[in-house]
DNA sequence: GTTTGATCAGAGCC
DNA sequence: CGGCTCTGATCAAA
């Protein structure tokens, strides 16, 4: 892959590698906004909090859904709030500053039972929020119901996560923060698509990823938390003649799937257990329902649990749309009891979803080559992952020279000096410890959960930098630890390169930085102004607020000392490609890392929601806001025609 | 280091 | 209310 580039195109030669990897400042700046060392924050404006004072919200951000669906955008939920840091402040014993979790003595019953009490408090202070569904609204969902409900699951879901692995709550001994998270939602009635009903789920499309049976569950999909069929009485006809509604087909019968179009899918019941032997299928229940479907000739909503090739233990369920029963049998199983077996077929017209998932897995083993593949990787190994270039549509070889590199060079003076907050664990950072400073600065929380899950936004989140002596694969390094799944630049249609992944993406993933150089503004003006590159990050622009936080969490402004711009014309990463849309699936986040001595700042982006494989990645770029020097509305940086195509799109970005 | 299996407490629904 | 079920986290074992 070494010909055929001309000079526009990405570097191949390795000889930039040293280029690449050069993190020294190419020139020095004046501080934008010097800053006394120790005075208090200067906080910038919100990408998504309120508007500061001062200005009055213009169009795109004032609030014009009037209807009951829940505008999370609104602080509607603030009125009852109870603030949950004061349970966190509840000593969890009479401790005198270390919390040692050893209980001795004849008082650890009634610790216990005292923990179990605070528990209880605290889920129901988390219960406390306004569910904003309306009655017709849990019948009948659409998309923005679908993703607002899933929003807010799994931000509570994370919360409960975060609490738990802190030891702020238990939830019995079983870590399942998915159940509970669940079990509240359903309690208060934050749920949609509640009628039961054949065929499409108004809101749910075909290519849908969840991560919980809960989920399926929550928008309706498939109602059983764990039966693999759901099905239901017809009006007017005898319960025996109950239709088989959706399949989630998980593999665990040993079903083969040659044909991505079609799916062996085996009855229920008849499996060995604990106490139990394997004994043939009865035709009940389930697979009475699909017996009948068969017959009917309904289709049945297919969701396929697969096995989540990023994190091997876990499941990702994918949402493959509608099947017809076009066989079905008996059979003896492994066991030598009978089986019931039903042949599925997908209705064809439908777009891809579970077929993408095989196409790359074959990418990836190398079995097929991806069409149109440019280069396999761009980075040239500047990064751990693999980066393709792809151009499906039309002959371009690739976007305008620019250098790879996989983080921000900040001028020597723009270092954001700090007194230094390194923590003192010598293992790995462990949550609910207050006694790490790293913990202390992102004020008693652990930023992440599981498997790197951001728990929630925050002002500035502070990672375990190199002067941390905690180990390098500490959970309080995520960011810092470079990409995570294998993403692809591809040729979009109309929009030029854009940005996608190869690897599904779960909500709170961190996904890349914001690599590039940071400039001053009228480095960027220039920029912006020569042609429009479009290749510049402000943090200082106005952005549409939106709730990612749990529902009484409130989400507050950033706290970035002074605006920072960078420029990624030159050099940069992934993020260079990510194209603006008004309904992202991404947002960022400023992070901060201590090196020698020195906090950096950096944008991180995270995933805003489950996004499935070969989705285009895109982030809220904002609006130049006033600064009262004149220099913002006659946008230096263009105003472009938005081709986001979404519902709320706001006709241009800039 | 990876991957699989066994175990266990669950959730909603019928 | 009890039984049913293609869960999901964890730990032990291969």
């Amino acid at each position: 892959m070494d010909g055929g580039l001309g000079g526009n195109t990405v570097p191949t030669n390795t000889s930039d590698k040293s280029k690449v990897l050069d993190v020294k400042p190419l020139r020095t700046l004046v501080p934008l906004f010097p800053e006394p060392p120790e005075g208090p924050p200067f906080v910038c404006v919100p990408p998504n909090g309120p508007l500061p004072s001062g200005f009055s919200p213009f169009f795109p951000f004032s609030g014009q859904g009037s209807q009951s669906t829940p505008d999370l955008n609104q602080n509607c939920f603030n009125s009852t709030a109870v603030p949950l840091r004061s349970f966190r402040a509840e000593p969890p014993a009479s401790g005198n500053g270390t919390h040692k979790h050893k209980s001795a003595g004849p008082s650890s019953v009634k610790k216990k039972a005292k923990r179990r009490k605070d528990s209880e408090s605290v889920l129901t202070s988390l219960m406390n929020f306004n569910p904003g569904i309306s009655l017709s609204e849990r019948d009948d969902g659409n998309r923005e119901l679908v993703e607002s409900v899933l929003l807010r699951f799994d931000a509570l879901r994370r919360k409960l996560s975060q609490m738990e692995d802190a030891k702020e709550l238990h939830l019995g001994g079983l870590k399942r923060a998915d159940l509970k998270a669940a079990n509240m939602m359903l309690t208060k009635g934050v749920r949609t698509n509640m009628k039961k009903r054949i065929g499409v789920v108004p809101g749910v499309e075909i290519g849908d990823i969840f991560f919980f049976r809960m989920e399926l569950s929550l928008v309706g999909l498939h109602f059983p938390s764990m039966a693999g069929i759901d099905y239901m009485a017809i009006k007017g006809e005898p319960e025996s003649e109950r239709v088989a509604l959706s399949i989630v087909a998980s593999g665990g019968y040993d079903d083969d799937d040659e044909d991505p179009d079609v799916l062996v899918y085996s009855g229920q019941g008849g499996s060995a257990s604990r106490d139990k032997e394997a004994s043939d299928q009865q035709l009940v229940r389930g697979n009475l329902a699909l017996e009948r479907s068969f017959h009917r000739g309904n289709e049945v909503r297919v969701i396929r649990g697969l096995k989540d090739h990023v994190h091997q233990m876990s499941k990702v369920y994918v949402y493959d749309g509608l099947y017809k029963i076009q066989e079905s049998w008996m059979e003896k199983g492994k066991s030598g009891c009978n089986m019931f077996k039903y042949k599925l077929v997908r209705t064809p017209g439908q777009p891809a979803a579970f077929a993408t998932w095989k196409s790359i897995q074959k990418w990836k083993q190398g079995l097929s080559s991806r069409v149109g593949l440019i280069l396999p990787d761009l980075t040239s190994g500047a990064e751990s992952t693999p980066v393709s270039l792809v151009n499906e549509v039309d002959d371009e070889k690739g976007p305008a020279y620019f250098t790879y590199s996989p983080t921000v060079k900040f001028p020597k003076s723009f270092k954001l000096v700090q007194p230094s907050y390194a923590c003192n664990c010598h293992d790995a950072c462990q949550p609910g410890n207050s006694n790490c400073s790293c913990i202390q600065k992102n004020r008693g929380d652990f930023p992440y959960i599981a498997y790197g899950v951001l728990a929630c936004q925050k002002p500035m989140i502070y990672e375990c930098g190199p002067s941390c002596p905690c180990i390098r694969n500490c959970k309080n390094r995520v960011i810092q630890s470079g990409l995570r799944s294998h993403f692809e630049v591809f040729k979009t249609r109309d929009r030029g390169w854009g940005l996608r992944s190869w690897d599904r993406i779960r909500a709170g993933t961190f996904i890349c930085e914001y690599a590039g150089e940071v400039i001053d503004e009228t480095k960027a003006r220039q920029e912006g102004g020569d042609g429009g590159s479009g290749y510049v990050f402000h943090t200082n622009r106005l952005h549409e607020s939106f709730k990612w936080n749990f529902e009484t969490e409130s989400t507050e402004d950033f706290d970035i000392p002074s605006p920072v711009i960078i420029s990624s014309k030159n050099s940069g990463n992934v993020a260079r490609f990510m194209n603006h849309s008004c309904s992202p699936n991404v947002f960022w986040q400023p992070v901060m890392y201590e090196s020698n001595n020195e906090a950096f700042l950096h944008i991180a982006f995270f995933a805003k929601k489950h996004i499935p494989p070969m989705t285009e990645l895109t982030f809220d770029y904002g609006i130049p806001q006033s600064d009262g020097t004149g220099a913002d509305n006659n946008p230096a940086y263009g105003k472009k025609k938005c081709l986001c195509r979404s519902a709320k799109c706001r006709g241009y970005f800039y």
